[in-house]
DNA sequence: TGAAAGTCTAAACAAATGTTATCGTACAGT
DNA sequence: ACTGTACGATAACATTTGTTTAGACTTTCA
């Protein structure tokens, strides 16, 4: 927060006594779909799949969330709608809980509460545009050699198969691209 | 504005005498890849697509603005950093030029401009999300099906090859799923 | 108003990607 | 340490999607 805006200590304890630390066993569900979003979560270790599933059962990975990131079915939680997503912790995962009532709170009160709400949005939509950006300009294999730079360290972190479907394509597929640039 | 936050008459007018209406012919190009934009759209009347140009000279439509939105390279415009879109007009369109300079005056000098900030992102952030849940987690066929959802009479305003593009197939093979679902 | 360019459909073929099944290995939980 | 489960590679086959080309029709604009 200190590198987003200006905030005093005493802001920002106000802020986070209203938060709460809360950790996660490794495979836990951390949020279920069909559910208003109330919470932010931000992540002090571990990860955290977002997944949507599908009218015929199938899951899709449709974001990894790291160390230090923000994350939540954030769309959802804005419009007060029910969550199509899942939140899954890969690894035992230790997150910092921040309820609706703390982020209205802070946009309200805290002296760059809006400008927080802002840059957090705006960073959101940086990482989708370049997701949009990537999806639709690149092949699933420039895809797949790249996505160490938004996700450094996933190839030991998640499994193959959720990178596949993150990438859009089969985890059988993914395998053939990785044996054909060997 | 006066949907999004509380704004006085004389703060509507202070920030709308630091814009410009402009208009451009059909086909004309709004905005060039390679340059820093420093310009917010508002479309009062007409049809804008964004879309990125490949390494092999590919286009890609990513987006199509309608009347009564905001249209930029909005993440390059916030990280000031050289477009990777073309904007186009795809039929005479008026537009409100909104230049960074009057977006940056809003921020600071409106009583709620930070506000006004963060619902534009938030806004754009529940549109990508819809699409990249539309993306991974649906077929052609289906997107195909409620792309009117998002861009309501696009088929009589776009050619077909545009909105194939926007899809991420062929013309051919959306001309194949026409035909299929007949 | 006529030529040129753009647009959509269609067919044949090619390439990419998905599906299913099998196997060996690694790993987690007891 | 044992055992069931998850994981990843691979092969054979199926399906989807792309490519190229051609033709008919429409739109644009000089």
């Amino acid at each position: 927060m200190k590198q987003m805006i200006a905030i005093s200590e005493d802001e920002l304890n106000d802020f986070l006594s209203q938060s709460v630390s809360k950790t996660f066993k490794r495979n836990e569900t951390i949020s279920q779909p069909n559910v208003v979003p109330n919470e932010i979560f931000f992540i002090i270790k571990g990860l955290i799949r977002v997944m949507i599933t599908d009218n015929e059962g199938n899951e899709h990975t449709v974001h990894f969330a790291l160390e230090n990131q923000f994350i939540s079915d954030y769309s959802n939680f804005m419009q007060k709608q029910p969550s199509f997503y899942t939140l899954q912790a890969l690894e035992e995962t230790q997150v910092v809980v921040l309820p609706r009532s703390a982020i209205e709170w802070g946009y309200k009160n805290l002296q760059e509460g809006e400008k927080m709400g802002r840059l957090i949005a705006e960073y959101y939509f940086i990482y989708q545009d370049n997701r949009i950006k990537n999806t639709f300009s690149r092949t699933p294999k420039q895809r797949y050699d790249t996505i160490t730079d938004v996700f450094p360290n996933i190839h030991n972190r998640a499994p193959q198969h959720m990178i596949a479907s993150y990438l859009g394509i089969t985890p059988v597929h993914l395998s053939r691209l990785k044996k054909s640039s060997r």
